[in-house]
RNA sequence: UGCCCCGUGGUGUAACGGUAGCACAACAGAUUUUGAUUCUGUUUGACAAGGUUCGAAUCCUUGCGGGGUAACCA
């Protein structure tokens, strides 16, 4: 899908594709084989993007020798997992432009297969069924520094921990009642390795099977099996898993599986002003501090595409980050960028006044209407044209307009007695203001240099350009302004809450004034540019051209300290 | 406190023992019927101390700093 370009030969590798490079030359494999391997217990946000974009982006780099990534759903737990997040995790993975092909999975497919496995380690007395409790397991599991001690079942036989096996299967045992536990090493320096609880008993109904099971492995033991099964050669996950490499290598070593996958782990993605785990995003939906999982303020990658951030934007990013075991934090302007970047070069100009004044133009004809030409993409000669049109009646940006007959020299907008380019059309002069009982300025009355249009005044310079929209052709419009979710940069740093942190201003819904033809062009997901605002996404589910609802991606860069 | 991982400008990220480069940010200028875009330029960096070497960001040692780790979560 991506057409290579004649790279400079010297295109560095990230560590993990130079490992992979180095197993591809030495014969260790003959291709790649890669997951992505999400809990359906959450919609996906950008930091999943990251890791979607490693590993399937790998297994297409590595198409010519049959490289392939999985969609694996990681359902081993039912009690926090649902269908919903299963759908909407595959529509987000498409959206973001990777496919699966044919090779889709749910570790709940396996369940037998865990089971074989755990049997098997039985057999061969690493596994061993402990009634211990909860606690009893916590304070027998040692500490940092101390090592554990043996569970009193630690050497029952193995006949009979098959048979209490089939019994926890069989469902004659109540939950927490007994677990199984790998038999590895209570005085490891690794915790891990410290007879980890690979099945517990749930008596909880499974999303994909229902009430076929009440024992459900543990993600140590599941992850290793499903990525061996799948014969997934690099097996890419985040740092918090280093330490659990030497338990996913022993599990793989002890049961009988067909492949040896490698485990290698990179650092997650962080951005400033931007929460990404799982637990915080779900209790911002559910205590509806945002409206939804697809809130526009939200990371996840359905807010992000509600929001008007385009898929190659977000693949944009996620090459930009790069690849290392250093945990860092990027700054969110670097999606932003990416997304300006993107829309500057795709999207059609239009002109929309969000905070309006009026402008009458005197020496205009009451009933003269005329049609303009612009153009709707300077950057795009293909993309066309669109007609404006013109009127006596107009209306302007409040804050183009300073109320000041002695502006400051660097002030190139409108103001008592000074002229400014009206975007595509004549240099306009304010002559007069008029104002309500307070004194504000509630109209402007002001001419228009009919020698002007698509050329510069002869003997002076107008250096400002103004947006407009004809107040008799104008449609009203909801568009709601988004700004970023957080105050903070690190909402979740320091002892508070990370909802003391909330921008209270992320979300303001005004009523906008668009030219006819910005109307016409909000179709559901259609991207487009207020000329000198910002860019601005048709909301997918609520826009229509009859209809119309703008969402605001992201504002234009503004280099004008003077502004707001 | 054990074990594991990580330390390169403001933020990220390269250089695989040989001139510390790139992106974003910041700043300055040019162009501009979007104070946008585009273009040009500038500023800013190796956690510390030792060692190996003709030569160290890179290899070794120690220290310092940051993170992870003691669910029947993933």
């Amino acid at each position: 899908m991506t057409e290579e370009t004649k790279e400079p030969a010297s295109e560095r590798l990230d560590f993990i594709r130079q490992i992979i490079k180095d197993d591809l030359e030495s014969g260790k494999h003959k291709t790649t084989v890669t997951r992505f391997p999400p809990e359906p217990n959450g919609y996906l946000h950008i930091g999943h993007a990251k890791a979607i974009c490693l590993s399937f982006g790998i297994a297409q780099e590595n198409a010519a020798t049959g490289g392939r990534c999985h969609l694996r759903f990681d359902d081993t737990n039912p009690a926090k997992e649902s269908d919903e997040y299963v759908r909407s995790i595959q529509e987000d993975v498409r959206w973001l432009g990777f496919d699966w092909g044919d090779h889709l999975y749910f570790a709940s497919n396996y369940f037998e297969r865990f089971y074989e496995c755990a049997m098997h380690l039985i057999e061969t007395g690493k596994a061993y069924v402990d009634f211990q409790s909860q606690e009893q397991m916590r304070s027998t599991r040692g500490t940092l520094t101390e090592p554990g001690e043996a569970s009193p079942y630690r050497d029952t036989t193995s006949d009979e921990n098959k048979a209490l096996f089939e019994k926890m299967r069989a469902g004659e045992m109540k939950d927490g009642e007994a677990v199984l536990r790998a038999k590895i090493d209570m005085a490891s320096q690794n915790l891990n390795m410290r007879d980890p609880v690979i099945f517990r008993i749930m008596h909880h109904t499974h999303h994909n099977t229902g009430d076929t099971w009440c024992i459900y492995p543990m993600y140590d033991f599941a992850h290793p099996l499903e990525d061996a099964f799948e014969e997934v050669t690099h097996s890419l996950c985040t740092l918090e898993f280093e330490d659990h490499r030497p338990l996913y290598d022993w599990v793989v070593q002890n049961c009988p599986v067909p492949a040896v996958p490698r485990q290698i782990e990179f650092a997650k993605l962080n951005l400033t002003y931007t929460l990404l785990s799982k637990r915080n995003l779900l209790r911002l939906v559910s205590e509806e501090l945002v409206h939804g999982w697809d809130d526009p303020r939200m990371p996840t990658i359905s807010g992000l595409r509600r929001r008007g951030v385009p898929p190659e934007a977000i693949r944009h990013l996620c090459h930009e980050v790069g690849l290392t075991k250093f945990k860092s934090t990027n700054d969110v302007t670097l999606l932003e960028n990416a997304a300006r970047d993107l829309l500057n070069k795709t999207s059609p100009r239009y002109m929309a006044v969000l905070d309006p004044i009026k402008v009458t133009i005197t020496n205009w004809d009451e009933t003269r209407v005329d049609e303009l030409e612009a153009v709707l993409n300077p950057n795009d000669p293909d993309a066309g044209s669109r007609k404006i049109p013109m009127s006596r009646n107009l209306v302007i940006e409040h804050e183009d307009f300073l109320d000041d007959e002695n502006p400051p020299k660097k002030f190139f907008r409108l103001a008592p007695g000074t002229e400014v380019r009206l975007r595509y059309s004549y240099v306009l002069k304010c002559e007069e203001v008029v104002r309500d009982e307070a004194g504000n300025p509630i109209e402007l009355l002001c001419t228009v240099d009919h020698e002007t249009l698509g050329k510069n005044p002869e003997g002076r310079k107008v250096k400002g350009v103004i947006h407009w929209v004809s107040a008799d052709h104008a449609v009203k419009a909801p568009v709601r302004l988004y700004d970023r979710l957080f105050v903070d940069e690190n909402p979740s740093a320091g002892e508070g809450d990370f909802v003391d942190h909330l921008n209270a201003d992320s979300l303001k819904v005004i009523h906008a004034l668009l030219e006819p033809e910005l109307a016409k062009a909000a179709v559901s997901e259609a991207r487009v540019q207020f000329e000198r605002v910002g860019y601005f996404v048709a909301d997918r589910l609520d826009s229509t051209p009859d209809h119309p609802v703008y969402n605001r991606t992201v504002s234009l860069r503004d280099s004008w300290g003077g502004g707001k």
